[in-house]
DNA sequence: GACGCTATTGCGCAAATGTCCAATAATCAC
DNA sequence: GTGATTATTGGACATTTGCGCAATAGCGTC
């Protein structure tokens, strides 16, 4: 097998197990098993397992982060920048990459090389959602006095609610996530009750 | 050593342990030497790791939110009792009770009994701002549509910045959390500017 | 002082894990 | 075909983990 392609068949079967086991329960034999093949030949491409964990967990994130940024930039107005990206948010929640981020947020105390990732991947969350913020006020559309502080509000808000689902499925729903967090945008931005809901997809 | 204390010295050595390194690195052999005894003491007051853990945490957390839930009730109307309510969270983070949060969270998924002790205390967290928030529209000092949603986001909010304070401290410091946090729950509950602003203690 | 109960010890065991390595299979140039 | 290079194997090894257990020490009672 090309080597190229082998690396990203092992970051792949990486992802596969940490997204059903948690990062901390992936071992090496797991991820072994999932490829297919033998225990040393993920040695023979990873120095070592923090690496392989650190670059499958950037690869899912950084992709979800990619998606979502390039469906903000088809948005037309400030507006419906923030709505594409509440949808975006919210959306790719639904396989489980939340619980993800929670494992690297708590491993991020342990294990240097994940914590420069997940740090560098949620500076650039804050930095798409401060930037719709600040076209928005230069639009006159929102109300904002300090841009930096509420894309800080709104990413962890968002974060705070979807651990809540996450880690407590029956105290907060999906649904509610949704909801509470647009709401809560609304009320940061000082927009209309109604102008963040979700819109069906056409 | 009278049984009763010796299994309070065992969890009190078990939450310095778990501070100190976290709960998925906390080992018996860790709690052993923390306490100055052997392993197999542990083994003879609790029935397995997981219930010491979970025991553990429950004391701990469930220890801070009632010195805050006492410090709100002190508060002469709902604006002193939210202001109290902040104090207090951002205070009792200090010792870095808030790592132990993001490794419950991460571990609720896999340990039922953590889960359940997770989400009943959050549930109080979020019953306790929910009181407040009531308190202050019935008064007329607070303006609220929905105090359920509202105090799940204020909840969630203080969680969110909390944890990007304690996984990637150079990203969001101590004192923007507490700023952030604040200035949010005042745009939550239509409070002028400065109102929630950290009081020095008298 | 002898006895009995229990707190306490310290080691051993089995399982799991990351890492490494010698042996083997596969592939390709000539 | 032959040899060289490299992908791949499968297991060895040291370490760590939770847990159990026989032996010991401490202490109150008679």
């Amino acid at each position: 097998m090309n080597p190229d392609d082998r690396r990203e068949a092992i970051i792949a079967a990486t992802l596969a197990v940490m997204q059903r086991q948690g990062i901390a329960a992936t071992t090496v034999r797991d991820v072994a098993a999932e490829l297919g093949a033998s225990s040393g030949l993920i040695h023979h491409y990873m120095t070592s397992m923090d690496e392989l964990i650190a670059e499958a967990f950037e690869r899912s994130a950084g992709a979800d982060l990619l998606t979502t940024s390039n469906l903000v930039e088809q948005g037309r107005d400030p507006i419906e920048q923030m709505r594409f990206f509440f949808d975006s948010y919210t959306r790719s929640d639904g396989d489980s990459g939340m619980q993800l981020w929670l494992d690297a947020w708590a491993e991020a105390a342990r294990r240097p090389e994940l914590r420069q990732i997940s740090q560098r991947l949620n500076k650039a969350w804050q930095q798409l959602i401060c930037s719709i913020i600040e076209g928005g006020v230069r639009a006159g559309l929102m109300t904002c006095l300090d841009p930096v502080a509420a894309a800080w509000r709104i990413l962890s808000l968002l974060d705070g609610l979807h651990l809540q689902e996450v880690a407590h499925s029956d105290s907060v729903t999906g649904a509610q996530v949704t909801k509470w967090s647009r709401r809560g945008a609304e009320i940061e931005l000082g927009l209309p009750l109604g102008t963040l809901t979700e819109r069906e997809p056409s």
